[in-house]
DNA sequence: ATGAAAGCGCTAACAA
DNA sequence: TTGTTAGCGCTTTCAT
């Protein structure tokens, strides 16, 4: 076994009184001597609080679960790493876990981390748009909500993404272009975040007197076979566009692509632009203009939120924090 | 204050011993009526026992730590994803931590996850050559080892990928296609995994009576600068060669984007192949053809084997798994 | 078939 | 300035 406050304590002859105000700075009426006495000791011993047991008599873990759909999707792997880093810097650990956008696995999780007793927890949900307040109720769990946009009482805080001016911008800058008829790209239909970026499309277009067209904007997965199929449809139907908005990077890949394969040529025949700046969107022929979400400081900010409201929960109402986007431009435009 | 094991005892009116068992799955001796009893007011309030006091008692928390260099390199989200659904699946939590292969985070993390009283780590060490042994042995810390190849006595375990292979294989593929001047774009030369390859490397040339030369292998880091550098300069100093072989895709990234602003065209002028096959092979032009490594289930493999240990440790020894790579032929040679 | 009680390693109120 | 002690929520041995 490894050693205990009591064999700190007797190998310097205190009680564990003693060592525990020394250890958690709160030894203002220990001598000096003393306190150097044990602080030696410990140093040799590298001895340091089963925390543990801290946490059983404190009530804090000093543990965040982070729950995300996949940190396979090159979207999230940034945000865990801002959300990990503040975690760290703030004396957290980050449990992570990935739900596939599975509500069943979202439920095992929530559970696993309350029955863990971690202090909070930094939650992506689903698009399923079942939410689980019955849980975060019970387990009353300090609960702040990323990226995607729910409305519940049982959460805590929120941070959140500008979609409609994300999208107003990419769709203004390719009207700047030049382009007129321009595709959506979009995904879950019922998703606020994608209405969000409907509407920023929509008004883009309105801002600059160009006719609306419902039948531009087709909804899939982010995934890069939506935006290949969805452009080989768009062709085959014999669709006139020249431009095409797409609502991730991955989808925009897909139409590059299938671009590509139809002989058309980016951005000289249609121009693509695509949103989140994943790493991929540097290295894509050509480099792909896009929407970049400030996944790093999501991530952070998020944990850093959470942070708080586990300091100071607010009695009423939720902490908002909305970040923007913005327009990276490369050459698929 | 949620529920504690207490409170179900009273309102079942049995002993919280009762609960304990029932909830244990060691109640071969309680009967049925009350057994369901009990198990009815779980259910009802969706009870669930503290599993910081009962780790405090058992002494396992359930918990593992995964130190990995950063999971925003595209090497580690699948790593990270396979431990974590071998965690998930045998009822462990997963505490991430980036070290940015920086020793004195990897300290840090050690320490904090020690603290935390994990019941075991998988670590991906830094290339620096310092380990922490100290540490690891005075915290009897069960330790599997992933990717990088160590040997101290400290560790527990280790899941390896067999590199001599995975080299060999790539450039006898790359001779096989007529390639004789062939670089070898490596990374760190001090490290096992880099010697590896070279070994492969050279033995492919070796069994195939093509002569080898030292100046065709250079080292850097694992980036695509790197790979845009090296070339650049190979070129500028009119070495001769026709294909080239990379220690990571993102090095085969830069290469092919020095290549291309060189106009020399991939796969026609010159091969390239890389390692890893991160995502972002799929997608580069041409398709990268790479040595791919089992990310997924090396991470997969690391906790199994790590859960294993921990279930019943070895005395002497240590548990040793290597897995193969395997040549992905897409597009670039 | 069920329960009483000790103890896991720590914190903090209180006493000395 | 230092120490005694109760108790956090649980598991487990031993009685009953």
């Amino acid at each position: 076994m490894s050693l205990t406050i009591k064999d700190i304590a007797n190998k310097a002859g205190v009680s564990i009184t003693t060592v525990s105000k020394i250890l958690n700075n709160k030894a203002d009426d220990i001598s000096d001597p003393t306190k150097k006495r044990v602080m030696q000791i410990v140093k040799k011993e590298n001895f340091t609080l089963n925390s543990v047991a801290r946490s059983l008599k404190t009530k804090k873990t000093h543990i965040m679960g982070l729950i995300i759909p996949d940190i396979t999707n090159p979207f999230f792997p940034e945000i865990a790493r801002g959300a990990e880093d503040a975690a760290s810097e703030l004396g957290y650990s980050l449990i992570i876990c990935n739900t596939d956008d599975s509500y069943e696995k979202e439920r095992k999780y929530i559970n696993i981390l309350a029955q863990k007793m971690v202090d909070g927890v930094i939650f992506i949900p689903s698009l399923t748009g079942k939410f689980h307040s019955d849980v975060f109720t019970k387990r009353k769990l300090p609960l702040v909500v990323l990226d995607r946009n729910f409305d519940y009482s049982c959460i805590w805080g929120k941070v959140m993404v500008d979609n409609f001016c994300g999208a107003y911008e990419a769709v203004s800058y390719l009207i700047s272009k030049g382009h007129k008829d321009i595709l959506f790209l979009s995904a879950f239909k019922e998703h606020k975040n994608s209405q969000e970026r409907y509407e920023g499309y929509k008004k883009a277009l309105e801002d600059n007197n160009i006719e609306f067209n419902e039948q531009n904007v087709v909804y899939g997965k982010y995934k890069s076979q939506f935006g290949y199929e969805s452009i080989k449809n768009f062709v085959k139907e014999k669709k006139r566009f020249t431009a095409v908005f797409c609502a991730n990077d991955m989808i925009a890949v897909g139409a590059i692509q299938a671009l590509k394969e139809l002989s058309l040529k980016v951005p000289d025949d249609v121009g693509v632009v695509g949103y989140d700046d994943i790493q991929m969107a540097r290295y894509t022929d050509p480099p792909l203009t896009t929407v970049s979400q400030p996944k790093y400081d999501m991530g952070r900010l998020a944990v850093e939120m959470l942070a708080e409201l586990i300091k100071k929960p607010k009695k009423k109402g939720q902490l908002v924090q909305t970040l923007e986007s913005k327009l990276i431009v490369r050459k698929s435009v």
